[in-house]
DNA sequence: TGACAAAAGTCATCAGATGACTTGATGAAA
DNA sequence: TTTCATCAAGTCATCTGATGACTTTTGTCA
């Protein structure tokens, strides 16, 4: 029994369980003890062992079956990796971001349709250049744009993470230094488009690294001071 | 978005109050009522309301602090895009893997050093090609030499996500199809440290592709079949 | 053997109670 | 006035016992 420094008996007891999945003592698909016998296992009431099986099951660790038992899944914990992805620094998380952009006008250009292009210029238009007035919803338009580019790469794997990225890169920049990096205006936006167009990936992908370099310096100086 | 149809009380409370938080009902930082008054709304017990909290607190969402009470720290569920991302298809998550690879090696290219690129041509010479025996081991090297190139982009976020899915890629295509795919051999990754020694970003990022094009066409035509 | 009913096992939920911790108010001492 | 100790109320943490719902197994009967 590993003694964390300052844990509730619920973190305990999860870690506990965790910790026979992770090793492997308790294969996948395997049925664990009924929650009488975890809570006495464990030193712990069925409430607790309760609330511990519930985090697992949220962390995909556990299965419950009503009337039948409770199951191992997976033995993988993805949860942690987001959040290590979170601890990174702000740089690295946008430079990942501009990463996924990039690959993704490359995919989207190799695979773009008339009609993929034409819902990116409305939602450029959509979008405008920003001048005053509600800049919360302004950069919504403005992800939306780019949330569209990376769905055009036909990628749901790159969306998936791209929307991680999105989540907190604009909960960290809005809040802190929103008005004072450049917004590429609306000629930047469209040349993406154009290139993604032509079907020239190398266009594509260079267009939207143009597009980030202004973005990139920005951020250094203000990360600097 | 899923909805699920069938869901458990608790889940149904996780949810409720999920959505006061994400539609900003309930703002981050604000105090959520106490466990009584959550049973009482939600017309379950508070043993229920203590699971779904329980819930929300493992995805990031709440806080609670004993004798105080529970509060918002973020709006944004974090833990589950990863979760979705593992669902993408296979096919998917390759090229998304394959995306962050060549952008790694391109900004290892900017980045590199002479002790990181000795490092990198160790690797690949412990790694050898494969002439048959353990190839589960043999992949282990494999992998530790990419992932030796995503360490030499000096993002870390691009390191963790390359973790999240070297895992998930490895367990599904060991299990399945790994005899199967071509393996590029030495040149092709020795082109790759090469390119990214001369310090060129296009021809770092080139070297990757040229090296994961056969794996792709291989990819493809087996999941059509 | 096969189908059906009964029983046992298990999770889901509820209700009540006690302990631990935080916070704010109160009042005494410096 | 300021500082500190003490107290009381509010809240989450945990435990206990009980009931309902669902699944699996077992036993029975045709």
């Amino acid at each position: 029994m590993q003694t964390l420094s300052k844990s509730s008996l619920t973190e305990s007891a999860a870690q506990a369980i965790r910790s026979e999945i992770t090793s492997g003592r308790w294969a996948i698909g395997a049925k664990l003890p009924n929650e009488a016998s975890l809570s006495a296992t464990l030193s712990v009431s069925r409430g607790t062992v309760r609330e511990a099986v519930r985090v697992l099951v949220a962390q995909g660790f556990l299965e419950t079956r009503q009337g039948s038992g409770t199951y191992v899944l997976s033995s993988t914990d993805t949860s942690k990796t987001f959040d290590m992805a979170r601890r990174t620094s702000l740089r690295d998380q946008f430079e990942a971001r501009c990463a996924l952009d990039v690959e993704s006008a490359r995919l989207a250009a190799l695979r773009h349709t008339p009609q993929v292009i034409t819902d990116l210029r409305r939602l450029l238009a959509e979008r405008g250049n920003y001048k005053g007035g509600d800049r919360q919803e302004f950069i919504a338009r403005d992800l939306a744009f780019h949330k569209a580019v990376i769905a055009a790469s036909g990628n749901r794997a790159l969306m998936e993470i791209y929307d991680f990225f999105s989540a907190t890169i604009s909960e960290t920049i809005e809040a802190t230094i929103s008005a004072e990096v450049p917004e590429p205006d609306m000629q930047a936006h469209a040349d993406i488009i154009d290139a993604i167009e032509t079907g020239n990936p190398d266009a594509a992908s260079a267009a939207v690294r143009r597009f980030m370099a202004p973005v990139f310096s920005a951020l250094d100086t203000l990360l600097q001071s």
